[in-house]
RNA sequence: UGGGGUGUAGCCAAGCGGAAAGGCAGCGGACUUUGGAUCCGCUAUUCGGAGGUUCGAAUCCUCCCACCCCAGCCA
């Protein structure tokens, strides 16, 4: 019985693909520790996109016993700054991962590098070419047609070796001559018609600053980093495919611990787009506050909206691994967030939309303190006391003068419970003599189901949540929805672009919210479900004199739903 | 006759010759002091298509189709 219940939890336990090698390098004895690395290029903020990465990395490495490292591919001094390795660090701890000691950049190793180059002119393996950026496109052909040889193919290894000390000595003018790795131009994989591995380029390198006019390509300085850390496996995404000869011949050549590159989809979300590039635009066009603004999918504007790094690793734990394209379901990871979030959020009640209730039986001046657990779903998290008097706010949208089938809020008549406190009824409604706008209503109130019951166990379906009218602290909230209406936003039509599908409602500021009182005391960061509502964060510039909480996710709502069908 | 990949439900994704896991979404229902949570059901006679091999194919072979990536001195 126990054995049937095991091995049936065995069998839904299948591998990605990834692990499946990893566990068959492992048990070939091929390998007896596994060493992954992380690797962003500092020239831009980490997206979930990212993430998936990130817990794939180091994921793996926990699983299995071995270390992930976290490697910094700065080859571009033109596009990398420190502000993005530091962010990039900030993000990859509050994901949750240690790296320890072994930080890395791949311009600690540009001396070593350097002298890799020379082995392979010394080897007849790369040639110093005089080609221009202009003349190298051309001779290097097209997708259908081979490539032609530069004329400074052949030229010897000593010359070749000269010529290279004299490029990183600075005697030549930036783009007048490159290192070329000597291949094969008639190659069908484009990579392999002589790539350029070093070029002259005079540009400060946030580390190194002016000590190098060289630079070494992402395809050379790649694997030998790989290989120099003892990567063994070196996970990448799909477009890098078609590098893989060129990664493996460098190891080859240079006969140096052979790690191997493993490709996997990239993330795709629904909804968002996840380039750096469309990112940034975003950002530069006003579109959207920042990089950390929180409808971004950047991990610094999923933090801000209110996600917990727990939620994010269990999103890409659950969305699998595979070399085919995707497009996951958004609504996926909102689901892995409430799962999260439900655990571990207190509960609150806020009004956003308010609208005075009088209860008219309820003493003048009376406050009582009724008790409220924190977290139905965590007995541990307690409870707190929360003032009850005789005017409150409700939520607008709980009060229907007309209201249809299937409604059981308040409405003229009808008996709903406020949740920890009282069972109400709606006596009368209170209008502006002008516009006729609905301005307070009245209630009378059973003072025998203090609490939320009674003991004749009447039948009250409505539980509306509340704020003490003397007590309420004035909040601004933000609602946040999805940034783009479309799908897969880079759909295009002909001539379309892709902002045109931006939603219009992505962002909705509410002012005038009233909170329980003990969403005075929040922080920013601090994660709430607003009852009712849906989960909630103070923002980052929430204060207690100006207390702003960010929208992160609905509650599920089965109500709008039936509102939906109704209609 | 350029090269490299990928095609299993609305979205992800297992499966590796013995006869379609799982998750999300959706739809029913139970329960409920959040129309939340939880629970319990239902949802691919079929695996891009057509042939073939086999007692038996999503899995092997052949051909075809569709989609993605590559012509940076970016990563």
């Amino acid at each position: 019985m126990a054995d049937e219940k095991s091995a049936a939890a065995e069998k839904t336990k299948t591998l990605d693909f990834i692990r499946t090698i990893i566990e068959e390098d492992l048990n070939t004895g091929k390998h007896r520790k596994i060493h992954t690395r992380f690797p962003p290029e500092p020239n831009g903020y980490l997206h979930i996109g990212h993430a998936k990465s990130i817990c794939l990395n180091f994921g793996v490495a926990q699983e299995y016993g071995g270390l992930c490292n976290l490697r910094y591919d700065d080859t571009n001094p033109t596009k990398e700054e420190q502000e993005y390795v530091d962010a990039i660090k900030d993000n990859v701890r509050w994901l949750g991962f240690d790296w320890k000691d072994r930080e890395y950049f791949a311009s600690d190793y540009y001396e070593r590098l350097n002298d890799f180059a020379e082995q392979l002119i010394q080897k007849g393996k790369a040639y110093v070419c005089d080609l221009s950026p202009e003349e190298i496109r051309s001779y290097r052909g097209t997708l259908t047609e081979s490539g032609r040889n530069s004329p400074y193919r052949d030229r010897s290894p000593e010359e070749n070796l000269d010529l290279f000390r004299r490029m990183r000595a600075g005697e030549y003018q930036d783009g007048s001559r490159t290192l070329r790795a000597k291949i094969d131009m008639a190659s069908g994989n484009l990579n392999m018609r002589d790539p350029v591995i070093y070029r002259i380029m005079r540009a400060t390198h946030h580390r190194t600053e002016d000590t190098w006019c060289i630079y070494p390509m992402y395809d050379y300085a790649h694997p030998v980093s790989d290989s120099l850390e003892g990567i063994t496996h070196s996970l990448c995404t799909l477009e890098f495919e078609d590098h893989r000869p060129l990664y493996d011949w460098f190891l080859e050549e240079l006969d140096i611990f052979r790690s191997r590159q493993i490709e996997f989809a990239r993330l795709n979300l629904s909804y968002t787009v996840m380039s750096k590039r469309k990112l940034l635009s975003l950002v530069e066009k006003g579109v959207v506050d920042g990089w950390d603004d929180p409808r971004m999918p950047a991990i610094s504007g999923l933090r801000r909206r209110g996600y917990s790094p727990e939620a994010i690793r269990d999103f890409c734990d659950r969305i699998g691994l595979a070399k085919r394209e995707s497009l996951v379901d958004i609504a996926l990871l909102e689901h892995c967030l409430r799962e999260d979030l439900n655990q571990t959020s207190p509960r609150v009640m806020a009004v956003l939309r308010p609208l005075r209730v009088k209860i008219t039986d309820f003493p003048e001046d009376k406050i009582e303190w009724l008790e409220a657990e924190n977290n139905p779903e965590d007995p541990s998290a307690g409870s707190r006391r929360i003032p009850f008097t005789r005017e409150i706010f409700i939520e607008r949208t709980d009060f229907m003068e007309d209201p249809p089938k299937k409604y059981f809020r308040l409405s003229p008549g009808s008996e709903v419970r406020l949740k920890h406190a009282y069972y109400i009824t709606c006596t009368n409604i209170v209008r502006d003599t002008e516009t006729g706008e609905i301005t307070e209503l009245r209630c009378t109130h059973d003072p025998e189901s203090r609490g939320g019951w009674t003991k004749d166990g009447r039948r009250v379906k409505g539980t509306l949540h509340w704020v003490s009218a003397a007590h309420a602290v004035p909040a601004e909230i933000r609602l946040y929805d999805h940034l783009f209406t479309r799908e897969d936003p880079l759909d295009l039509e002909e001539g379309e672009d892709f902002l045109e599908s931006l939603n219009p409602d992505s962002l909705e500021v509410l002012t005038g919210c009233l909170l329980e009182p003990e969403l005075e005391k929040a922080h920013p960061f601090d994660r709430f479900q607003f009852l009712r509502h849906g989960y909630f964060c103070a923002d980052k510039d929430s204060t207690p004199d100006k207390p702003i909480f960010n929208r992160t996710v609905t509650l599920r709502d089965t109500w709008a739903k039936i509102e939906k069908k109704q209609s």
